[in-house]
DNA sequence: ACAAAAACGGACTAATAAGTCCGATTATGA
DNA sequence: TCATAATCGGACTTATTAGTCCGTTTTTGT
């Protein structure tokens, strides 16, 4: 079991950190990516493919052809990515799987569950991609 | 998707929460509890047959068999079905899927999303089955 | 005694997610 | 020009989860 995302969607959030780290390389292979990150390069290679048609992601062709990012690290969230790969039923539905749970008839823990929602949701919505890279957070000497 | 916990283990919350709420029934059957939630009859019993085995619940066969809860609803917290049914992996895996992310190598949101793992735990931790019986609790006149 | 109705157990099937393979296309550099 | 190395697309296979089926055992009420 996953915690909170499809597999999928984790190999997506680690590819595309990697791609920020790494910004400086340009194209990066899935090859490379896979390796590093120990990861299946095909399933990797499909997964940025749909970050591609989302527009967060930039592939290139060919001999020296690989991925980036397509926009401004900075712009880019990970609950976009999030969104992109699960969709937004992780913010949606009830966390007993109660299908009617709602604000006219909440399952017992409806109340407790939707702040701890709203931070996993505002955790991601705030964090973007270009945190947690080493040289443009200044981070290292 | 789910959002936190497989279906099985959402089906026994569900379950054992039903039971806590008619417990004035005595033994309620697979059957009952299968058309009010609208979820398997084969499936939930198979499910409440694992919680029998952790002595959460009670079993009878027979003509009017059926189950109930073998402790005080008081006693039986939300996390101790979720231990049982899909370990304590959600409490310990990194949300982004990263093995080797812990805390001496914290992945990007290590230190955001251990709060909310925490106070995830703890809402289930102190949520019993109890706290939602309408008769127990007092809430219905 | 016996029919009915329940859990039990185990094997089976279905659905979904995860992962693989391969041929086609595209681009580069020698 | 041509070999090489990359993404792309689609079909395929595998693994896991979800759900079903059915015969057996147990118990109760008539």
């Amino acid at each position: 079991m996953t915690v909170l995302f499809s597999r999928k969607c984790e190999y997506a959030l680690q590819g595309i950190l990697y791609l920020a780290e790494n910004q400086e390389q340009g194209n990066i292979s899935a090859e490379q990516i896979a390796s590093d990150l120990s990861i299946s390069k095909d399933f990797i290679s499909k997964t940025l493919q749909s970050l591609v048609k989302d527009g967060i992601v930039i592939s290139h062709r060919g001999k020296t052809g690989g991925f980036s990012l397509a926009r401004d690290s900075e712009s880019i969230s990970l609950l976009e990515i999030v969104l992109i790969i699960d969709g937004n039923g992780v913010f949606e539905s009830c966390v007993l799987g109660l299908p009617t749970c709602g604000s006219e008839s909440p399952c017992p823990v409806h109340s407790k569950w939707g702040p701890l929602r709203e931070a996993s949701r505002n955790m991601l919505a705030t964090t973007t991609v270009s945190q947690f890279n080493p040289v443009e957070s200044g981070l290292v000497i």
